[in-house]
DNA sequence: TGTACATCAGTGAACGCGCGTTCACTGATGTAC
DNA sequence: TGTACATCAGTGAACGCGCGTTCACTGATGTAC
């Protein structure tokens, strides 16, 4: 019958969501390096073999644990976003950042392991990709509403994006639609930026030397905000 | 006798130079993780046991590298910035991070250990400091010499560091004297980014989207000078 | 210059550990007639 | 509704591997008198 099978069927997928569970809190404490498919199953009282009737292995696992995060910051940044006034372009840029932030200082491991260096022997299947940008969409819309409402008022800088970049902007253009180049360029940077400053604060290089640590943060957002033409 | 001592001393000089040698190249290949002391002794033609010789454990081997690799970064970052035309501080930027990127680029997984995500169950001793300052003092020397000279020209953002980030500002003026804590801030602000983008190029961010990345490294990094007024 | 002693590099065996993955199997749950 | 069969979850043992670190040791090199 339907109704059994998706009995059956409602049990693995809770079995799927413990070990990711288990998982992704042994990611918290240990790392992504320290991942044991063994210690996963110890924990859940099974044995380690019974791991492979939900994973083909420990990379289908870290696979499901990177879709995951994504979609964990992404839903936090989209929440951000929405949280905002609309027309207050530069508030919801801001909201979204801090969004970033305060999800990477509560999971240090788990972005390490989004934004971090890549996991050696790991090469991150297709299925990563559109869940990888579910945060850009969003910066994206941003920039979009306040170009379309005619909000940017980018400083000029006297230089603007040279033409052989036509071909990568158009292709970043898809998250930003009618941005011009120049514009996505400086989106492509301040997105750049605002992971460089996340990932300097949580992998310790402004120990022993920046405390306010909230304050620059939002200043150095603000400052990118200008940048982009944010008012 | 002395010469002999010394002799010695030679001696276990190069064997140590050997061992992290090797070690960098598994480094390169494996990865931090993938780093194993076995391995190193089995390459070297030598018992596992006697690297002991010559480090107290897998960790200060860590160290070694890691502090070898500050320098690497350090004397490249200090050779391109000489190279310029002194009084070019724009083009000392561009040259100094232009060299940073090269050398991530050719040694990833390095670049990896000194500004991916930390090792797991690894702590950074104080020695490794100084050494991680070294390309950072390039930087502010550039922007200390610009700003003596009234050759920066930084546009007005329309907003200016919160008075809370003054000591914070204080402790990182020691790496460029003089500046103000507005362009203090703006130098964090670019020197997170700088890493920012050459992390997203090593740790294949942009993949698939970016092809013209020399051009578009060259762009940003000019952009992020304008940002510091550098001319 | 020659000898007794100290220092040091490197050996080889062992300890104790954890890992991913495979495979034949038992039992329970679901399916078809 | 009841029975024969198929599907699936989980077991337990095993394979084969590599790791860091310790320790008593041999033998060469350096040192002091």
């Amino acid at each position: 019958m339907n109704a059994s099978r998706t009995a059956r069927e409602r049990v693995r997928a809770e079995m799927i969501k413990e070990i990711t569970d288990v998982a992704r809190k042994h990611l918290a404490t240990e790392g992504a390096a320290g991942l044991s498919l063994r210690a996963i199953a110890r924990e859940l009282g099974m044995v380690s073999s019974a791991i492979y009737r939900y994973f083909a292995g420990r990379d289908e696992l870290l696979t499901a644990l990177i879709i995951e995060g994504y979609n964990a910051i992404g839903e936090v940044v989209e929440e951000a976003g929405a949280r905002a006034r609309q027309d207050d372009y530069a508030g919801r840029w801001l909201a979204v950042c801090r969004a970033v932030r305060q999800w990477a200082l509560a999971n240090p491991h788990e972005y390490a392991l989004l934004y971090g260096s890549p996991v050696p022997g790991y090469k991150a299947p297709p299925d990563t990709v559109t869940p990888a940008l579910r945060d850009t969409v969003v910066y994206g819309r941003i920039l979009t509403d306040a170009y379309e409402n005619d909000a940017l008022t980018p400083p000029d800088l006297g230089l603007s994006a040279p033409t052989e970049l036509s071909g990568d902007m158009e292709r970043v253009r898809e998250l930003m639609p009618r941005l011009p180049d120049d514009l996505v360029a400086r989106a492509v940077l301040a997105w750049a930026a605002l992971f460089g400053i996340v990932s300097f604060e949580v992998f310790g290089r402004f120990d022993n030397t920046i405390y306010e640590r909230d304050a620059l943060f939002d200043h150095n957002v603000r400052s990118l905000a200008r940048l982009l033409g944010l008012p």
